[in-house]
DNA sequence: AACAGTACCTGAACGC
DNA sequence: TGCGTTCAGGTACTGT
């Protein structure tokens, strides 16, 4: 389930099967996404070499040659599977319903890369070529570049008098953190979900941006050695096992040493939250 | 301009 | 067993 770790995780799955390669054959199985598929997908993705893979936030693109690029989300539920000629007898997860094979193709090696979406929240676009798309025009920085410093948090935060949890989960603000990473960066940080962004001091926010940092990193490093090749027996790519320290463990012994609280659930915006009450203020 | 609420969709888990 | 309810990792849109 997708946030930045785990769709770079995808992304890291796809890339040795995809870069370099030309997709011989494409098909657009079921067109009624949240968000249609382009008419013309199949078209401009047969033939066309896939030159790089990269991620923006939770966005995946595929740079085609001279062709633009393929633009892929994978919404709540989002999956990609791949299944090639080297992997033999491959057995699909029985949970992962056939009918929610949206987007398929293969390459001319032979792997087949399926997008299947169960909840359909995905999205499958392209991008001309020199073209720029809006669903990436108004997205803040990548937590784990440069550009992502303690002065942009703070500017970022300044004013605002919505909860530091709904900042966070604010894609122009920071571009790539979910419901699960933002709980667990403010216990990191010791900071309550509920706190005005506004509000809290500015050494408390570049602290912030160093947990950010840190839990995605973890969570990145987590998929990478816990999964070969990134991918399970089923093909399916970006599942892993995570260590939450708070995110659903309602009632648990807060995982901060000499800590006494216990882990709180509270609904935010409509969305499960989880903290400490003893050591986030 | 910031913010809250709603909408989109299916499936799993739970309570009765 | 079956049925209803609730919840799920995302994001765009609308209205105040």
């Amino acid at each position: 389930m997708p946030e930045l770790p785990e769709v770079e995780t995808v992304l890291r799955g796809l890339q040795p099967h995809l870069e370099g390669q030309v997709i011989a054959r494409a098909e657009a199985r079921r067109p009624d996404l949240r968000w249609p598929l382009p008419p013309d997908l199949v078209q401009v993705l047969t033939g066309a070499r896939v030159v790089a893979l990269r991620r923006r936030s939770k966005y995946i693109l595929a740079e085609l040659q001279d062709r633009g690029s393929l633009l892929l989300h994978l919404g709540m539920s989002g999956r990609m599977l791949i299944e090639d000629q080297a992997q033999g007898g491959f057995h699909r997860d029985p949970a992962i319903l056939p009918r929610h094979d949206h987007v398929v193709f293969w390459t001319d090696r032979g792997t087949r890369i399926t997008f299947n979406d169960a909840r359909r929240f995905g999205m499958v676009d392209l991008v001309a070529p020199g073209a720029s798309h809006p669903l990436l025009a108004h997205l803040g920085p990548e937590p784990l570049s440069d550009g992502f410093t303690p002065e942009v948090l703070i500017a970022a935060f300044a004013g605002r008098r919505s909860p530091v949890k709904t900042a966070l989960l604010d894609q122009r603000i920071v571009a790539g953190l979910g419901n699960i990473y933002v709980s667990e960066a403010l216990h990191r940080a010791g900071i309550d979900p509920r706190r005005a962004a506004g509000r809290i001091g500015a050494a408390r926010i570049a602290a912030l941006t160093g947990h950010i940092r840190d839990v995605l990193t973890e969570a990145i490093a987590a998929g990478g050695s816990s999964l070969r090749d990134h991918r399970q027996a089923t093909g399916e790519l970006g599942y892993f096992q995570h260590a939450f320290r708070v995110y659903d463990r309602e009632g648990a012994p807060c995982p901060r040493p000499g800590c006494p609280g216990a882990i709180r659930r509270i609904v935010q915006s409509a969305r499960s939250s989880y903290f400490c009450p003893q050591c986030q203020k």
